[in-house]
DNA sequence: TTTTGTCTGTTCTTATTTGGAACTTTGCGC
DNA sequence: GCGCAAAGTTCCAAATAAGAACAGACAAAA
């Protein structure tokens, strides 16, 4: 089955995730909720390469839960702000940011 | 940046997604929420391919998110049930729900 | 004024992942 | 034995991602 399938699905779990669910999406979210919103940020702080970066960022707007705000013309740069749509999903990457900090610790050897 | 190196990440967010973080995954952790527990269940379900499921269960269980549990030997058969730490992970996917119906209505023609 | 730097993308080629279908193994019921 | 089921595995083609370079439009420095 294809990914696109899923936005006609029935089940809204799925038509969501296919909106937000890939692992770039989702951490180009999580830089918004801390406050992050330009190109070259999302690209610095996930290490995603720009092209995965320009295309999720595409599909965010689109799916309206950023707007994109042009800050400066000529030339041209954009702010990517949360909707409030979008900050509706904030509490899943609370979960998310919960459920790691619990069951996945960094290893590093000899930190203490 | 490759996919694999988020599970060392500074960021819980990132490192939980390196686990869950894919569309497939998360569809088969909905269907464990909804109490399917079977890789052919996942596979009609979800709609992903048998290779993706397989893939992915492996990596659910390798994180300890579900368990693998014979319910037959000779033929092998098992169901895959969550964990606790597994069952923490379902407000987030309450959260996916939610927004899907609140923002991405099922378009359908003349239903009413 | 030439050079260097920044920001937001796009384009290109290669590598990895996915999709789709068939095949395998181990039985069951007829 | 014959067809069927479950849980995977294997194979090849197609789609997607990685990595790096390029581009346009300026600003600031030399």
């Amino acid at each position: 089955m294809k990914w696109t399938d899923l936005d006609e699905n029935w089940c809204p779990v799925a038509r969501t995730l296919s909106v937000v669910g890939d692992r770039w999406t989702l951490l180009i979210l999580r830089d918004c909720f801390l406050g992050k919103s330009r190109f070259g940020e999302f690209a610095a702080s996930t290490g995603a390469t720009r092209h995965i970066v320009a295309s999720r960022l595409k599909r965010l707007v689109d799916a309206g839960i950023l707007t994109k705000v042009a800050y400066s013309r000529r030339p041209a740069r954009f702010d990517y702000q949360l909707t409030d749509k979008g900050r509706e999903l904030s509490p899943a990457l609370g979960v998310f940011r919960d459920w790691g900090k619990a069951h996945l610790p960094v290893r590093r050897r000899a930190l203490s």
